[in-house]
DNA sequence: CAAACAATTTAAAGCGTTTGCAATTTCACA
DNA sequence: TGTGAAATTGCAAACGCTTTAAATTGTTTG
């Protein structure tokens, strides 16, 4: 391949002795431009490997051709584990309507929120993806104030406006794992969780609550403990306050999986037999799950399909802002493994 | 906030009573411009939400403020355990420099060069973080051909020409698993690899091998199975062979974690005891390994620190194209845990 | 055969910045 | 007060594209 490459449309517009209008329009497919044009053009365009400067598009179309992804903060040695799928999930979902994923990096210290009002108003993406919503969370208020396409991974409870969301449906999940215990003979469970005002947190521990209540059954009982996000020894301490008790739980539900998974490890320090004498549950699936003995029974929260549904919504909400606002609750899979099992003292 | 928000430098000018020149001059901290019009150029800037327009910004100098990451390929429900770190790492590397990092994603089918090729010639990106790199990679040639900024996480053999790239030292690590492996006992060697023609293959099996011709030891043996990557039932294939031999080596180490704690776990199911029966040894450090029974030795490849700094390098590249082709070499960590011990029959 | 119409193509005006060069203002000094 | 040089600011031309409105060509019809 030669030097001979058209880096502007002028250039490919005198090459082929056309008007710089005619070649724009064949390459955008117009109708007014003869068929027979529009052939010669695009073949041209692909012959002299013409590709349109996205500045310059943009500049005048008013759109970037980007979806950014406002990323979520974490502590300097933690990396939210969804990361990895979801990023993978939107791109998936946007190459096909020629969108680009851009990340929008929080710089340590730094409010979220301006980083958001920066990406808005230069104009760098035109759609925004808001992942982990916190119970008051200003940047969904600032956006749909904006009237600035978005749609969030995860909701609110009471949204002061509406907007589009999709969410794990973490409360009946939350549920069914009650349901899956009960059945099983539990009566005392344990429940370890956040501090933090997160709404997932909120519909997870509603779902096992509201289950509790639904069933009326008086002898079943909720121990609860909570420790702030990110804190590995905090919550190493709050799982062994509820392992420690003299009236145990008979089975633990961790708010998310790595808080599961170090309540196997913990309980397996403390000499206790998974699922014999304790049952575990957690939510998520993360790869690590599977391989922590006895293999965790979780939740699959379906990232990677959700990321690209999300995806989709966003493309929608881009491209025809009339859309009414839409939501999306995705029910997790039971991923049955080994640490859930009878409680003690049940006959098998 | 009311809606008096600048939106366009001539409006600011306007509100400020000075030209388009000297408020864009003197939001870049232009000299030439007093520095008291220079403070309430900016105060105002502040005061009135203005942020200058991406695109046209973009249209004149030449310049995206973005870094493109080309997305591995990976398979339909596979993600690259280290994208999550991996990218976290950029992102942390380029905002302080003011630059964003959009992901390129291969679209199913479609030609990876072909995608790298459109967004160097569309403009999108200043530079371009190539991962993964095979033994042929069309991908650099391309782009040092173009001299477009860019470095690799990974290196080429035998470069047809300089490029910039940064690599963990896996040649030193295998090396370093050997000697740690030698040292116990362990005559009989087992190497689970892939087929594919990775350049990360290469240098970790180099540097086993090359451990093993420089101990001068006749007794030391090593037995290889191969797999295509990203199949999961040939690994386990390729595993199982190795570990039903009859001379099973008393240590195998795996090309990288995944198949490391696969090991582990093929070596559980056929009954043996490690690492009383059998060393293993990884290299990544996933996540999972800490949890894989009985945890797993591996290396830290240190993937978040590692992009940080090929952020750094490429943000050198990008600033300064007269720069040296530059590289780095990043010696992995051992993270000792409890796959591996003495070879059988071995006193402690 | 001219007029009317449809089909096709084009000229030109921006989009919001940056920047080379020119114009204006300021100021020290004679 | 006048002068030139330094300091400061502004004009206007890009950057490469899309799009409105207008011009050109070709085709049909009275």
């Amino acid at each position: 391949m030669g030097d001979n490459r058209a880096k502007t449309l002028r250039e490919q517009a005198e090459r082929l002795d056309l008007s710089i209008t005619t070649v724009s329009r064949a390459l955008a497919g117009h109708e007014q431009i003869a068929l027979k044009t529009r052939q010669r053009v695009s073949l041209a365009a692909r012959e002299f490997g013409y590709v349109p400067n996205r500045a310059a598009r943009q500049l005048v179309s008013g759109r970037s051709g980007f979806v950014g992804l406002l990323m979520p903060i974490r502590g300097p040695n933690f990396v939210d584990s969804y990361l990895g799928e979801f990023i993978t999930g939107l791109g998936e979902g946007l190459v096909s309507h020629g969108l680009d994923l851009f990340l929008a990096t929080v710089q340590q210290g730094q409010n979220e929120l301006e980083v958001l009002r920066h990406v808005v108003e230069s104009g760098r993406a035109d759609g925004m993806v808001v992942p982990r919503i916190a119970e008051q969370d200003p940047r969904l208020a600032y956006l749909s104030m904006q009237r600035f396409p978005a749609v969030s991974h995860g909701r609110l409870r009471e949204p002061a406006a509406p907007y589009h969301w999709l969410d794990s449906d973490g409360e009946a999940a939350f549920g069914e794992a009650f349901d899956l215990l009960y059945a099983q003979g539990h009566r005392h469970f344990g429940l370890v969780t956040i501090t933090d005002r997160m709404t997932f947190r909120h519909y997870r521990e509603a779902g096992l609550k509201g289950a509790i209540a639904g069933k009326g059954d008086p002898s079943v009982r909720l121990s609860v403990e909570a420790f702030p996000r990110f804190d590995r020894l905090e919550s190493m301490a709050a799982i062994n306050r509820l392992l420690h008790r003299n009236d145990r739980p008979t089975a633990i539900i961790g708010l998310f999986d790595e808080i599961a998974i170090t309540v196997l490890e913990q309980a397996a320090k403390a000499g206790l037999d998974v699922p014999k004498d304790l049952s575990v549950i957690g939510f998520d699936n993360i790869a690590a799950g599977a391989h922590a003995p006895p293999g965790l029974t979780t939740f699959d929260a379906k990232i990677r399909a959700s990321a690209q549904e999300i995806a989709h919504m966003l493309v929608g909400v881009i491209q025809n802002q009339t859309l009414e606002p839409s939501s999306h609750l995705v029910r997790p899979d039971l991923i049955l493994r080994a640490s859930h099992g009878p409680a003690p003292g049940m006959a098998k």
